[in-house]
DNA sequence: CCGTATCCCTAATGATACTG
DNA sequence: CAGTATCATTAGGGATACGG
């Protein structure tokens, strides 16, 4: 169940290596969003995994998410300094994708 | 079921976002190894999933693969040009897992 | 608007045994 | 030594409908 090994990589690999939560952090980078909003960046994500993948990063300390109390409801989702501080991963991985795009 | 979609970003996680990958082309950094000996590094690793994880890394073109013509059979990997480019991310994946490993 | 709850399907991973 | 085959299990993901 536990996919943490001997390799601080793996660590790494755990906390962002899925589908949608780089995607989710990359769009985080240029400040804080709103949920709809966040959610409209990625238009291939369902409803359901959106909620998963933001929950997951919030219990893992990378992003934050505040609550409005107002009506109709609004949250927004910014990016904790833990989760800034994955900046430089996130584009390097994206300049990567991007040069080596060809295949 | 194709997971690639509009962010660059993405194209690399398809090819190193796995539990796998990353670990095997981490210990390739060091230089090429034999078969046993790269798997022998990640001893969680099962017998199928070493195979068809370096099976992909080579379809990607990320990590080559010789065979040498002796009894016993001997099969060497080592990183590609297009592999060794992950160099930077994959230190940095590291290095971000160390430095983060507190929670 | 934002999120939850179900149900269902497929892909990913693992254990074990076996072959050139 | 290196790899394949098979079977079984689990995790990831999506569609839909509903609720504060």
């Amino acid at each position: 169940m536990n996919k943490v090994n001997s390799c601080p990589l793996n660590f790494t690999m755990n906390l962002i290596g899925t589908k949608w939560k780089p995607l989710i952090l990359f769009h985080l980078l240029e400040g804080s969003l709103r949920s709809g909003k966040l959610q409209k960046k990625i238009p291939e994500i369902s409803n359901k995994m959106f909620t998963q993948t933001v929950r997951d990063l919030e219990k893992d300390g990378l992003i934050s998410r505040k609550v409005f109390p107002v009506v109709p409801p609004k949250v927004k989702y910014s990016l904790t300094n833990k989760g800034k501080s994955l900046e430089d991963i996130l584009r390097s991985l994206d300049k990567w994708g991007s040069e080596n795009y060809l295949d």
